[in-house]
DNA sequence: GTTTGTGAAACGATTCACAGCT
DNA sequence: AGCTGTGAATCGTTTCACAAAC
């Protein structure tokens, strides 16, 4: 398949397919580079250069076929199917984010939660059982899971990490505040809330 | 003031200050450019880089003095001030974020709740009092806010961040899956935790 | 006339490599 | 000898600009 694409052609190529999506919901058919540049904040020559990575499904003096553009950019981020997602660390984070709307609408069902907190375990999420962390190996050989959301503190990340490579989970969205150590195969996306609010007293700070 | 340093390379400064107290913490005096990039993933020559937007800080032959180099970065993020800062929302991950240990440690004091909702409306969270948004004015011209977190659904949120700005708000931390218009004196930083969960599931689309 | 698709140019960030301090 | 600081080289991304398609 493709290679090389930046990973700020993938954030990208997101936004575009929310925006085709609204387009959609009002009915539009076609769509220029130019109009979906200015609903993003970006040009329309950056549009046509990020979408020509992946082919060319745009017609010259017309735009781009609403409905195809977007079934296609779906098929290109991986979207076409469902992804079992499991939390792991059933804290304040852990919490909000299994009730968290945005991921099932996208196509991410969180199918399980686990803690090693005995006061935590037994205890029903939004219909889920948060179960023990002790029990990852045997559960995971039964329901695998495609991807993990790690919420647990920073000493426990890099061992949970592991464990979770071990049992074959290919992807991690990490929000522990720690740099994950994983193989090539495994990708991992690190969200850390702190250091977002420092980008933002740097530029306070230096203006 | 120092203009022009890219994104990333705050963002890296920030991981070094966090490195910098680890060691701090561990009574080392010294740190080479090579160790600093080690614990991060990085290389030697690009914390070098970094570290020269700023001055020079390091001896040759040594390495760079700990505690001085913290107490800089500090400096240069805008780390040696507490920051005021509102959560407007209160919902899941709102209340996620008010209990969230991590601001508070790094210097960001969540001072302010604000909500439409009624049924929240009155409700302590961590000592703090859920107030209308209706009030949002009255309430930040006798208790100004440094910062902004708001976690609103999409549709409201470009109209709070109007009045923010009113207000004086000049920096925001933006969960709403909306790209926000600010003059070009505020800076706002999206956090988009759909599009995240998107990027992993295009990696594994695309091996 | 409008808008795409894309090489070429411009820009920006990272890496190299080495002179200069300690 | 070890490590910084930094210009120069490299690499990657964005913007330009225009021929080709409709």
């Amino acid at each position: 398949m493709m290679r090389k694409v930046a990973d700020s052609t993938v954030r990208r190529l997101s936004l575009y397919l929310r925006f085709l999506e609204e387009f959609e919901g009002q009915g539009v058919a076609t769509v220029s580079s130019g109009a979906l540049a200015s609903r993003g904040s970006t040009t329309s020559a950056q549009v046509r250069k990020d979408l020509s990575f992946f082919g060319s499904f745009g017609k010259r003096g017309l735009g781009y076929p609403v409905l195809e553009l977007a079934d296609r950019l779906r098929e290109i981020l991986g979207l076409r199917q469902r992804y079992r997602v499991g939390m792991i660390g059933a804290g304040k984070i852990g919490s909000a984010l299994v009730q968290y709307r945005g991921f099932r609408q996208r196509g991410f069902d969180i199918v399980a939660i686990f803690d090693n907190d005995p006061a935590k375990i037994g205890r029903q999420w939004n219909g889920l059982t948060i179960q023990d962390i002790a029990l990852l190996e045997s559960e995971l050989a039964r329901h695998p899971l495609d991807m993990a959301v790690l919420v647990t503190p920073a000493e426990p990340a890099q061992g949970v990490t592991d464990r979770l490579v071990r049992l074959g989970v290919k992807a991690i969205l990490n929000f522990a505040p720690v740099q994950l150590v994983v193989p090539d195969d495994v990708v991992v996306k690190t969200v850390n809330l702190a250091l977002e609010l420092e980008t933002l007293s740097y530029a306070l700070a230096n203006r």
